[in-house]
DNA sequence: CGGGTTAATATGTATATACATAATTACCGT
DNA sequence: ACGGTAATTATGTATATACATATTAACCCG
């Protein structure tokens, strides 16, 4: 006896993976599905909603709703504020601002940030400890043009934490690689020459923008966990 | 003028996001942003829960709805399978199985995947190419208990393109870490030892189990993008 | 048989109403 | 001032009804 949506949606869920209706199959229509269950329509429509946002059934009005072809397969990150990630841990966060400048943006990086070469800008590469050992080795540039006047001070607070707090984003992409280091990696986190580090990139856009285009090294063992 | 939820959805955003109501702050209730907007309460609602799942409000009954004290800023992947990945980027995808046999789950893997040690399993590594060259080296362990018996041909089918037309999974984990390529890895990759890989290990979950962990090494040159 | 047009229909949404439920607030007693 | 209890209330949900919209099916004509 279903007493409501969720309880609809897992029971739904539950004969998709037995294969009741396969992938790619036509799932009966809402209102079918509201006499056969004994619910109004509208019950329906609501868990085969949170069903459609998670990727296990295609809607489309009038169409129907079929099961997903292939079943969506979404692994989500929560993306950390470094001091924050350090903390978790258990270890004492630090950061020192190892270069800071206003500078015009150079060609690569405009492209990148979708701005015109020239732009103004702020360069600044920052190393993030844990424990007083390296964690992270962090270049960035902000297009200035996203920034108050006077450019805070990063060195109280990191770029990574002030952005959070007062320039939130509302768009980009995001990267991760497997790199060796140079030798500005190298040095910055004390590791040699050519050892694997995990590149992560990101370039944000805020409401009227781009705002930041980072890139983080993590030495030899750190690992980004996702959640499926 | 509100014309659905969907637009007031959008607007509210964009006052979160203009901090009209800061982090942490309380954002008007249903009932008054109904009235304001002039719209039924059922629309603020279904667009507050939109904003919601998005994780920019956090909602309680009774206690209104808060803006994310921090904005939740998660990124999302969509995990390909690799035959797609490949033939995504215009290659030529084939693979071979270097290795397929049942053993007794060790101790590590059983552990890793919530088994008794020594519970059957099949231990399978396989090399996925593209236009000919190694593109990733897959070690994993399969969870017999899961699979149908006779045990498909991976030769024919890749387990990791199997498994996701006969096993969906229900939930799990995902990791990535820069790792430098040992032995086995270098020879198959064949590329030198120490060489950065990016790994990529994870643990799916079915509805009666554990069905699989994979270990997926990528020489350099990959990069995995997420979507903000 | 194929193509174009029209009608039918399954999902998508908006609204009003009613009820459920969890959290907050108010009140009272010690 | 603090703790406990009861009342209030803002979100959560279910239902019925009406309308919108995109897609599918039916029909007609060349």
């Amino acid at each position: 006896m279903i007493r409501g949506w969720e309880e609809l949606r897992a029971d739904l869920l539950a004969r998709i993976r037995a294969r009741e209706w396969p992938p790619g199959g036509l799932v009966p229509g809402e209102e079918q599905l509201a006499h056969d269950y004994g619910v109004a329509r509208a019950t329906v429509n609501r868990a085969l909603q949170a069903l459609a946002e998670a990727g296990v059934v295609e809607r489309r009005k009038r169409a129907g709703t079929r099961v997903a072809a292939l079943p969506v397969r979404k692994a989500r990150l929560d993306i950390p504020v470094i001091r924050r990630e350090v903390e978790a841990r258990g270890q004492v966060y630090s950061h020192v601002v190892l270069a800071q400048q206003v500078v015009a943006l150079p060609a690569g990086a405009a492209a990148r940030m979708g701005l015109a070469a020239g732009s103004p800008a702020v360069w600044l590469e920052t190393l993030h400890r844990a424990d007083g050992q390296p964690f992270a080795h962090e270049t960035r540039w902000l297009n200035l043009a996203a920034l108050p006047d006077p450019v805070p001070d990063f060195g109280t607070v990191s770029a990574n934490e002030w952005l959070v707090a007062n320039l939130p984003f509302v768009s980009g992409d995001m990267s991760f690689a497997a790199e060796a280091a140079g030798p500005a990696e190298a040095r910055a986190l004390e590791i040699a020459e050519g050892t694997p580090l995990m590149v992560i990139e990101r370039l944000t856009q805020g409401l009227s923008g781009p705002i930041t285009f980072v890139r983080l090294c993590h030495p030899p063992g750190h690992r980004v966990v996702l959640s499926l």
